[in-house]
DNA sequence: CGGACACTAAAGCAATCACTTGACTTTTCA
DNA sequence: TGAAAAGTCAAGTGATTGCTTTAGTGTCCG
């Protein structure tokens, strides 16, 4: 529970459908709040609320001009996320010949068996 | 919040970092739900839990064999998450060019100003 | 100026979360 | 046989979500 990694907020923000439609939108370009909002059945306040949780997670950038606060992707934020698969594959992929193999592995693990 | 998706479990499913460093672990090969709770200093049941939540997600798939569960990664299931970032990336790395740009498209796409 | 526009902040609410503890069940093995 | 091991189930708790509504704050334009 405790621990590090930036990766909990941008994994937490991935998980909701709606917040990973405006991400998916943003994809095409930037778009303002009212904009993002358009498509979906809740409150602008919601959204508005959604393009928090982006942006502290660090997958969304803002920048406000006049009264409209345009939203854009943050690369960097969404590579980060997409790292943490990459560097794990490798060894998962490896699992991936011997499928039919799992549980059953009588040996090389953990658990000492420390009462006899 | 209407619509689709496995993704909401998987991304849900990650965003834990104890729920992340039991797939970090798996990647090395299975365990069971004691050894996977070895490293971290909540109950056994708490790791369950966190177990559950995984194989719902398809992150993980599990086999109890007399009183030991063995869980084991799901590539598949990893995979898919990985697949959301792929199936975008060719997207939003095209904005990587310009990065500097943002806000200030003159373009039109705008909303249709109907009144007055 | 004055009113629409685009948010934004605050409070409140029901649902879900990550945990705990305690009581069971099943399996293993000395 | 019987006690320990490995889980599992259920209930309960405090914290966090995703949303709403209401009340603002700036900003643009006729």
């Amino acid at each position: 529970m405790l621990q590090h990694s930036h990766l909990d907020p941008v994994f937490h923000a991935l998980a909701d459908p709606t917040r990973r439609s405006i991400v998916e939108r943003l994809a095409a370009g930037a778009a303002s709040v009212s904009e993002l909002a358009a498509p979906f059945a809740v409150s602008l306040s919601a959204i508005g609320q959604h393009v928090h949780v982006l942006e502290t997670s660090g997958l969304v950038r803002t920048l406000k001009t006049g009264r409209v606060r345009s939203v854009e992707l943050a690369p960097e934020g969404m590579a980060s996320a997409e790292d943490w698969f990459a560097s794990h594959r490798k060894q998962w992929e490896g699992r991936l010949d011997r499928l039919g193999t799992l549980l059953a592995e009588p040996d090389d693990d953990e658990a000492p068996s420390r009462s006899r």
